[in-house]
DNA sequence: ACAAATTTGTTCTATATGGAACAATAATTA
DNA sequence: TAATTATTGTTCCATATAGAACAAATTTGT
């Protein structure tokens, strides 16, 4: 007997739905971001705050634990947790801002660069198979519209 | 006293990061439609996969829960609990399905009608607010690269 | 200079969420 | 037909996460 529901197309929803941009920016982030972030976390060990503070530290000297919460838009109380992780794991290293007695410079040490080595060379690989969909023009155009709105996202208030 | 640390450009990484354009989109997942979820759920009073629900019984006449784990791309027994939720709330009545005894059909009720056209109207507002930075042909161009990319996400096996 | 307001990082608590295992049923294979 | 495999929906459990409240330090306003 051939199963049941076969015919039924799943992507009518893409379509149909009353925001049909945003939904399908919304289906990305459950079909692919938030899946990636559970890959890191399987295979690296680092849950979502944690491999921010990673990836942002390897791009910045030294930042604040509220820099980074603004540069991800995370809560503070989810990085400062994340913050004592990977101190333990030796991933980052913490200096007291003599000039304000309230926060601390965090900085990568050279293991978490190797960490986020690894971790990017996965992401990359991921991006390309993602973006594999789109010829070299449709990528550039799409490059040029996402900055635009992750831009604009940026000037939101939290 | 000028304020410190005024002079940092948080979106540096943007260009910066290996993989800029995934980061981006995982950037508008954690600007944009995670703060979204938070949002139906605090005006709403329905978390993710309760919405999720809504959403697809409003643009499918029937669905087993299975189904809305496959259009949303959930685990089951988060479908499972929003079913249970959603049925205690009235939005949903669910019915056995006579060639299966394992699974039950779901279908909205008025009222789940009437609370998804509140939470639609405003997630049209939403979409509209940031899509703004958008011309109009510039939107037309992200809305068919955008849907290349959701397709092609709809095919990653789970 | 002093009081009020803000900022940083933290802890506590509540909750949303996903994985694993399960029973019941159906489909497949021999 | 009988045995094996797959599917559906569920419960249990562990954990990631966000909000609220807090102390300490700094900045602002008068």
């Amino acid at each position: 007997m051939a199963r049941k529901n076969d015919s039924l197309d799943y992507s009518n929803i893409f379509e149909a739905v009353e925001f049909p941009d945003a939904y399908k920016v919304s289906y990305l982030a459950n079909a692919i971001v938030f899946p990636t972030y559970e890959d890191v976390r399987k295979d690296f060990g680092l849950v979502r705050a944690e491999y921010h503070l990673l990836l942002c530290l390897a791009h910045y000297a030294e930042l604040t634990a509220q820099d980074v919460a603004r540069i991800t838009r995370r809560p503070r109380n989810s990085i400062s947790r994340a913050v004592h992780r990977m101190l333990d794991l030796g991933f980052l290293k913490r200096v007291p801002d003599p000039d304000d007695a309230r926060q601390a410079k965090l900085q990568i040490t050279r293991e978490g660069k190797i960490m986020h080595q690894k971790i990017s060379a996965y992401l990359v690989d991921r991006e390309a198979e993602i973006f594999s969909v789109l010829s070299e023009t449709e990528r550039e155009s799409f490059r040029e519209l996402i900055r635009k709105l992750a831009n604009f996202a940026s000037t939101l208030k939290r």
